[in-house]
DNA sequence: TGCAAAGTATGATATTTGTCATACCTGCTG
DNA sequence: CAGCAGGTATGACAAATATCATACTTTGCA
């Protein structure tokens, strides 16, 4: 399942910068370090599964993580991804509720875990601290309603351009162009909100309109701009 | 399109209680009271536009709210509605975006805008007061992450069935049981995600199935167990 | 190395839903 | 009070997508 590893500290953490704890200094850092563990999960595990109670936050270390929420009829739908320097298990601390999302790995991933407490106390600590994560919920919440409206109104075809940039946007490209992510077929439905077949089909026709090559599970992305025209996101 | 009112109390706002400000002491509303204005607006009007910049919050004192964005093709997608007690228009001061909605007033309403300025000391001098903002806006995520898992998934009909339970619960019934807010079939078609037709056509079936009544624009409840079952929202 | 299992691909068909045309109400305004 | 406009309703049709069946391909593992 998962294994302790050696605890990275916060401060020397190469995502610092870019995560939410970038604007606290060292005694912040360290006060986070005290109570924090790290465990390594191999592809596939589960780091925590919806409707279960949280009692901390996680933070990626190393790895990519997709959250997914199951359907009423047993669907899984990929909400959010997570990757180096992200944080996931907050809003339903904050929220007061059960997880609303399953965590599961999609790489070999490292990820700390930082206990309720220590969160809580600093929100109410650091004002600035409560002011960056007020800052990603409120971007969560910007991006979901988007979601909501393309899922509404936009073809399957559109929607599927679309998450090949939302991708591209999380996971960066290789030297290739190609996606820097393996995801199934069934996997990328699962963010589109369509059927597996679906999928392929549609990846074919964007292979026939020129706007991706497929080799495996690897896209490579040969039209980004025709792929934001067709995903009707030209602002 | 709106016209100043004589400024309501925040200490004696009869939705004080049940708004993010029932945490606040009688000096901190006094504060929040300074720079506050109350403005009038009838059916129809708008208060704030997508895409816009924000340069404060607003809280309903009186009237209800649909929020709403545009899709790629020019049509409108409900995402949210508010009514006594709820503030609008934090997300865009928080995420230091443009607005990502537009807000409508759905029946004549009085709503309060305090400057952003006022908002944001509250949050650095408050935590409870920021602990109160994040808890809203991580509920707000999971509502949106599960309406994006609905929409990709449930059918035209069981998400019809499940906005009118949404819109129960938000407006309540009357003495009749008729859901307490008056919205087109258009409106209603904006909140699903689909054609107006077929708005008009499902509502025929559920009345067919004997879950609800309709009288013109008055939609009565008349199963609600039955309603929660097709909806799929049975925990 | 080769087999089983999982994942990918493709076709045929059924269903759902969107679109267009048209008709009917209902409430408002002149 | 007539008539017009906006909203509601219904049918016919087209298009998109889900579903089912089947075959092919890759991957992992014994």
């Amino acid at each position: 399942m998962s294994k302790k590893l050696h605890t990275p500290k916060c401060a020397t953490c190469g995502s610092k910068h870019k995560s939410v704890f970038c604007s606290l200094n060292s005694v912040q850092l360290t006060d986070i370090d005290s109570d924090k563990s790290c465990d390594f999960y191999k592809k596939g595990d589960t780091i925590f599964r919806e409707g279960s109670n949280s009692r901390g936050i996680f933070c990626v270390n190393k790895g990519k993580i997709k959250l997914s929420r199951m359907g009423p009829s047993g669907k899984e739908q990929i909400v959010r991804f997570a990757t180096s320097g992200d944080i996931i298990g907050y809003n339903s601390m904050l929220s007061k509720r059960p997880l609303s999302a399953t965590a599961k790995a999609l790489d070999d991933s490292a990820v700390c875990f930082i206990p309720a407490r220590n969160f809580f106390e600093m929100l109410r600590k650091e004002p600035n601290f409560s002011l960056k994560i007020l800052e990603l919920t409120a971007k969560n919440w910007e991006n979901a309603s988007r979601l909501i409206t393309d899922m509404a109104q936009k073809t399957t075809k559109q929607r599927l351009a679309e998450m090949l940039l939302w991708l591209k946007e999380t996971f960066g490209l290789d030297e290739d162009n190609c996606i820097d992510v393996k995801l199934s077929r069934e996997e990328i439905a699962n963010m589109v909100g369509t059927a597996t077949e679906a999928v392929i089909r549609l990846l074919g026709e964007l292979k026939k309109d020129k706007l991706i090559a497929l080799e495996g599970k690897r896209i490579k992305l040969l039209d980004i701009h025709g792929l934001v025209v067709l995903a009707d996101l030209v602002d």
